[in-house]
DNA sequence: GTTTAGCCAGAGATCGTTCTCTCAGCCCAG
DNA sequence: CTGGGCTGAGAGAACGATCTCTGGCTAAAC
């Protein structure tokens, strides 16, 4: 039994396929009693529109790539994929737009600009993280739109599209935060200098430590793992075994850092305040249960989708939005 | 610039677009200057096939859904949909079939079925653990062949394709494993009744330990989160204060059990013995880390891939695989 | 009553690829 | 030298929806 076509649903209305395509198109210069029979062939037929045919004819694809480093899915870290993914795809959906993942950790490296190139996707949204260099080189020069989800490390053109949270901001409320619960030995556990975010939480914290007449307070760099937060945090301790406030730039980070804390014998958040960033979800899991600066990371799942259908679509809409963060207060500071 | 065709490197190369098709294809017989120069004409456009002609012209959507509860998608039970998305994500890949996101937790239940009459894809993956029946059911006459991972709750077709993992093996072996660590006192914190994998772990776990000799062992009920593990936890404690042994048949459970315990003032393992299943990241990020039946998740997603692949390509394969599961040895057992 | 305007249905063309069919050319054999 | 077989290139059709254009019919206006 081959799929039913227009010319199925037309010949069963007894209608000819144009006077059909406009029915389905809800056209309303039609004449009822056509318009009727041709819904009702559809529903007896179960008839619906061959997506290949309507793509070629109309030039648009109705998909869009998500470029995601799928070896970052399922680790812990993957809460910040999971979470941009969930917002994306659920934007994506509402547009009536198919999502389409597409993994960016792959040895091929022509396979995702091929695809690019086939008119399979309208667009592409992006999600790297620790990103693939030589991947974000590639697409540059993409024949569709791409929407970013965070600075990526290679220059962009100024009309590229790209979401981000605060992160300044972010830096800036975590120091206060600390300085409001009464720390003053502060620390921070700060990500890769080489990537914007981190940078940016950094430079927030200490604008922020200024204002607040805390002129300097040591710094550590970790990976954003949990076990380069426990390292950093085993020598930050070692030298400045007297600090009272931590601010680790992930939640990850946090974790290690706080079972550091602990085995070294501190109470959290009595002994040493700590705070995170991110608001992933072993920030609620962990005890104590982590402060932390949320980044609306769903949202900007979303926001790229709905900035990028919009683009898409001729709309003038913002370029580069950036999603403010915000203080979580739970237990650990 | 309008995307290169098949007509314009035909042109370029000085042949027929049928000779061109030809070259693309990696039919050999033609002659060799022509095919240089199809290719060179190829390269030098960035010449890629149209998929949407493709499509329409081959009858094959080259993609499959991957039918998925969103909101489970961030969640820390996430970790079960992830690996299972990441493994058929992968295998897809690896198939030259592009995977399509489809949220299944949508109130919209006419879409997916539509979308599956569309001809936009192929096939379809579905990953429902807490199932949303209405969907399932409206999947079960889909135009196009479906794998589930996990069975539904639903009465499939004889030559349905479902990928499961050996739950009743893993039962048996959470039991063994206790047995051996010379626990006798027992319970078992089960998933909800209405669910066959739970049912499985439970027979799994009742046949084994009748083979060992210990004839009743207490058995309450969770839903697989975190917080009825701890509630199951509290009543198991309550009726049998002396067990020294519990099985959780999921790690969410386990971590909330685990807690419970700790707050009642046992010692894990010591005091008591706790194994989990499914063996997710948290399994590895609590403390102490947990030992638990491991279902090769990712695996299973693979497998959903690669069978429904082979179905669609006419190969004939085993339609109901099982996965078997294994002991992972950690701290609380 | 006739002409014109307007509305609406249907025929045709189009999107780009792939498959089939046809035909031209060449080689070998009779 | 001619006919048959074979190789390989090109023309045409097909996939199915949608858009444009044309033509017929109806209604209204003069």
């Amino acid at each position: 039994m081959p799929r039913p076509t227009l010319v199925d649903v037309a010949k069963i209305a007894g209608v000819s396929r144009a006077t059909a395509a406009r029915v389905l198109a809800g056209e309303t210069n039609v004449d009822v009693t056509m318009a009727a029979a041709v819904e009702q062939a559809a529903k007896e037929l179960g008839y619906e529109a061959n997506s290949a045919a309507r793509m070629l004819r109309g030039g648009r694809a109705g998909a869009i790539a998500l470029i995601i480093a799928f070896n970052e899915l399922d680790s812990l870290t993957g809460t910040f994929f999971t979470s941009v993914l969930k917002g994306a795809a659920k934007g994506l959906y509402a547009g009536e737009v198919q999502p389409i993942l597409v993994p960016a950790d792959h040895d091929d490296g022509d396979r995702i600009p091929r695809f690019l190139r086939s008119g399979a996707i309208d667009g592409a949204i992006v999600i790297l993280q620790h990103e693939i260099t030589h991947l974000a080189q590639a697409l540059i020069d993409s024949p569709v739109p791409i929407a970013w989800v965070g600075q990526p490390r290679i220059a962009l053109a100024p009309d590229a599209i790209v979401i981000d949270s605060d992160n300044y901001g972010g830096g800036r409320l975590a120091a206060r935060a600390l300085a409001d619960a009464g720390r003053r030995r502060l620390g921070i556990i700060a990500g890769p200098n080489d990537m914007e975010p981190a940078r940016e939480r950094i430079r927030g914290w200490r604008d922020e430590l200024a204002r607040l007449g805390i002129d300097d307070s040591p710094i550590v760099h970790g990976e954003f793992t949990l076990v380069s937060g426990s390292a950093a945090m085993a020598r930050l301790l070692k030298r400045y075994p007297d600090l009272d406030g931590v601010f680790a730039s992930s939640d990850l980070m946090a974790s290690g850092a706080i079972r550091v804390l602990q085995a070294a014998g501190r109470q959290v958040p009595s002994d040493v305040a700590v705070i995170g960033f991110d608001d992933v979800s072993i920030a609620t899991t962990m005890d104590p249960t982590l402060t932390t600066v949320r980044q609306p990371l769903e949202d900007m799942g979303r926001v790229a989708a709905e900035t990028l259908l919009a683009v898409l679509r001729g709309r003038d809409v913002e370029r580069r939005p950036i999603l403010s963060t915000s203080l979580v207060q739970r237990e650990s500071a």
